[in-house]
DNA sequence: CCTACCTATTAGGTATACCTAAATCGTTGA
DNA sequence: TCAACGATTTAGGTATACCTAATAGGTAGG
């Protein structure tokens, strides 16, 4: 439909497939196979061939391509990405810290905004909200340097040995998992004791202090990263 | 570039179309040429035809069209047109009030973002504003329900008898004449003495109660719309 | 009334970003 | 090794929203 042509290289359709490779690459950045970004896009496997090309035979490309052999972000494109990655989060924290959004909803809004907001929407936004380094389902911000820590953490649905640890992060993509664990008090920072796998079918938890044992489905399981709690 | 694909008729394009036909057409909506539109969008004459043929053609006519006749919306178009005014302006006083944006780069950003907001922001924004009924350029925000009052003011380039007005609004669009408004303390609810045009080349006024007589420019004359000052 | 001129429309073309269906590549198990 | 399968790519098509160039419509002055 729309036809913004931002003279360069970039696009929503763009960003979103830099933003997909940052995220399935991973921290090693390791190459990302076609398959995996059609299926995270939503967008049939020859759409995304078609894509990668463009975004490798551009003058100044995003990203780097071999045939039957996977992509990675090129410098230009990881920077883009982080960007655009930024954008989100703190749009993110801030419809939930100033608009009183529902945490469910801020990452539907954000994945739209995240493309049409200036530099200075980001810096004003950033300053309002004392330039946050985390944002609401516990993410990092990567600064406007481009840096980002690595998330160290794992997913709860990953973790055998039961012990107590703390919510580190959720994912933000599937609002319905999502508003299930903030209705169950599941939230960052909360601490939480998990029975060890062996132990039971699902994954049974105690948040907080509560006595009661909490079974989480296999999504709200694959949609929470924890830490070790420090003794 | 993009393909937002929003099912319906709708697109960043279509919104902005139907804005031009709205403001074009005046209170009496009357219809609106192609020229005017084309001029106004910066667009071919061409495209115009394409479009309006796409809009009125629809199931759902989103405008009244006949060849070399003209374009007026239907009242679905013109719906659609006020709710993207109210994003519009909303979005402004927003950026203006909240995040403390220069006046002068209110619109632009505002231009790009009334597309993509959702009914929460718009409905969050605006209560956070306290449901406002004018934007900082002193225009009519329209109502959720797609009411607005008439601007009943006229371009100080359009009067000729001198007097004592207040200004009612300011004309958004172009920044550079928006700033040197600002730098010359022109801004709404301001007093201002006019001499009459048959004693003046230009438009010379002064300002509030200033005894230094200001010359305007044609633009900034174009751009303010004054309303007879009360006793 | 009828032509000249300006306005508007039609015709045909571009770019983006999708799609489906038909090759082809690569790896893996027999 | 090599065939078969799944992953990937090529080929060819769609829709949106533009463009330029060529045609047609309307109107105003002689």
């Amino acid at each position: 439909m729309s036809d913004r042509r931002r003279t360069n290289g970039n696009s929503e359709s763009v960003d979103n497939y830099l933003k997909a490779i940052l995220t399935l690459g991973g921290p090693a950045e390791t190459r990302v196979t076609s398959t995996a970004l059609a299926e995270r896009l939503e967008v049939a496997p020859a759409s995304i061939t078609n894509m990668l090309q463009k975004l490798a035979a551009a003058e100044k490309p995003l990203v780097e391509y071999e045939r039957h052999r996977g992509v990675r972000l090129s410098s230009a494109g990881k920077k883009r990405a982080l960007e655009v990655v930024r954008h989100h989060r703190l749009i993110e924290t801030f419809l939930y810290e100033v608009l009183d959004y529902p945490i469910e909803e801020v990452h539907e809004e954000a994945e739209r905004l995240e493309h049409f907001i200036s530099e200075r929407f980001e810096e004003r936004i950033a300053a309002k909200l004392g330039h946050p380094k985390i944002d609401p389902h516990g993410h990092f911000i990567p600064t406007m340097e481009g840096h980002m820590p690595l998330q160290a953490s794992v997913k709860l649905a990953e973790v055998v040995e039961g012990g107590t640890f703390v919510i580190d992060s959720v994912d933000d993509r599937d609002a319905r998992t999502l508003k299930q664990l903030e209705a169950n008090g599941i939230k960052v920072g909360a601490k939480l004791r998990l029975k060890p796998r062996t132990a039971t079918e699902g994954y049974s938890v105690n948040i907080g202090r509560s006595a009661k044992a909490l079974d989480l489905s296999r999504e709200m399981a694959g949609d929470i990263r924890i830490v070790p709690a420090q003794k």
